[in-house]
DNA sequence: GTCTATAGGAAGATAGAC
DNA sequence: GTCTATCTTCCTATAGAC
C-alpha cells in the first residue's frame, strides 16, 4: 500500500464520516491498513491523516482547477472545464466536500480552518480573474466568483439533504454562462 | 431548567460540534444540566436530543418562515421578511445550519436525513409558490427557489471556511430582488 | 429532578516482537 | 511494514440514593 493511494482513501473516509465520526477503526477498515500500522505512515495520528487529506484536495485544486483557470484558453471554455472537473471530483454530486465537512465539523480546530480559508480564497480569486478577463468590472467579478464557489458548496449540501443530485448537476450545467452574463 | 430552553441550547451545541463531536460532557457543560440528568429529559439519549433539536428547527421553519411565505403580503415583502428572519436565526452568519451539519456529518443516520429532506422541500416549495404568485413560470420558479435555499446553505459554509460573514450578509441583501428578476 | 458511582465499551495512541 | 498486546482516556448509558 503506497502512501499516495492511502491518502486518497483518507479523503474519502473523512468526507463521508467527518473528522469526529471517522474513527481509526473506520479508517483501518476502509483502507485495509491495520489500525496500529497507520501510525507508521502518519506518526501524528488522526490529525496528521486529516491534514494529509486536506493537502491532497489542495493538490487537486492546483492541478485540476487553478492551472486551467490561469491558462490561456477562452474564459467560457475555462469555466466549462472547471465545472467538468468539479463534477468529476465530486462524483456527479455523490461525494461531499472535505472543506465543508471539516469547516462545519467543529469550531475548535483552527489548523484546518486556516488551510481551508486559503484554498477557498485561491479558488475565488482565480475565477474572479477569469471574469475580469472576460470584461466584467472588478467588483462584480469578485462578487460573482464568490457566489460561484458558494453555490457549489450549497449544492453539495442540498444534495446530501434532499438525496437528489439534480441541483448539483444543473448548477454545473448553467454556471459558466450565468457567470459571464453582462447584465444582472 | 425547562425542556423548552434546554432544547434551544441543544440546537446550538449540535450545530457547533456536529453530532459525533457533541459529547454528553459537552452538552452537560453547555446546558448546565448534569450529564446523567440529561437522561431524565431525553430517555433515548443523544439521538433523542438531536431529534429534539431538529424538531425545534422545524418549528422555527414553520412559524418564522413558512407562515410568512404563505401569508397574503406582497411577494417582495415576503421574501425580504424571509431574509430578515434567516439573518436573525443564523446570528448574522455566525451560526451554522443544523441541517447542513447533520446532513454532512455521517451517511449512516437515515433518521435525520428523512426529516431534513422534508424540511428543505417544504422551504423550497414555499418560495416557489411566492415566485409563481409574482408571475414567474412554474419551472423557473422551482429552479430559483431551489437555488435560493442552496445559496443560503452555501453561504453558511463559505462563512465558516473564510471566517468572514460578508458573503452571507450580502446574499441576504440581494436575494429578494434577484429572485424576482424577470429575465436571467 | 439532581446527584454519585459505576458499568461496559470504544476512542486515540504506544511498545515491542517479528 | 505489519502484527499482538496493552495503556489511558473518554464515551454513552444505567442504577440507585436523596
Amino acid at each position: 500500500m503506497s502512501r499516495e493511494k492511502l491518502v486518497g482513501q483518507l479523503v474519502d473516509v473523512f468526507r463521508v464520516y467527518g473528522y469526529d465520526g471517522a474513527s481509526l477503526t473506520n479508517i483501518a477498515k476502509a483502507t485495509g491498513v491495520g489500525k496500529t500500522n497507520l501510525y507508521h505512515y502518519f506518526p501524528g495520528g488522526k490529525q496528521e491523516m486529516a491534514e494529509a487529506a486536506l493537502e491532497r484536495v489542495d493538490l487537486w485544486l492546483e492541478t485540476s482547477i487553478l492551472a486551467n483557470l490561469n491558462s490561456k484558453a477562452k474564459p467560457i471554455d475555462k469555466l466549462q472545464t472547471m465545472c467538468e472537473q468539479v463534477k468529476q471530483f465530486f462524483n456527479e454530486g455523490h461525494n461531499s466536500c472535505l472543506w465543508a465537512v471539516l469547516a462545519l465539523g467543529r469550531s475548535s480546530n483552527d489548523l484546518f480552518h486556516q488551510q481551508i480559508g486559503r484554498s477557498l480564497c485561491q479558488w475565488i480569486e482565480a475565477i474572479a480573474s477569469v471574469l475580469e478577463e472576460a470584461g466584467l468590472e472588478n467588483r462584480l467579478a469578485k462578487y460573482r466568483a464568490e457566489d460561484a464557489v458558494l453555490r457549489i458548496q450549497g449544492a453539495l449540501v442540498l444534495v446530501r439533504g434532499l438525496d437528489r443530485t439534480e441541483p448539483f448537476l444543473r448548477l454545473m450545467q448553467t454556471l459558466p454562462l450565468e457567470l459571464l452574463k453582462s447584465d444582472r
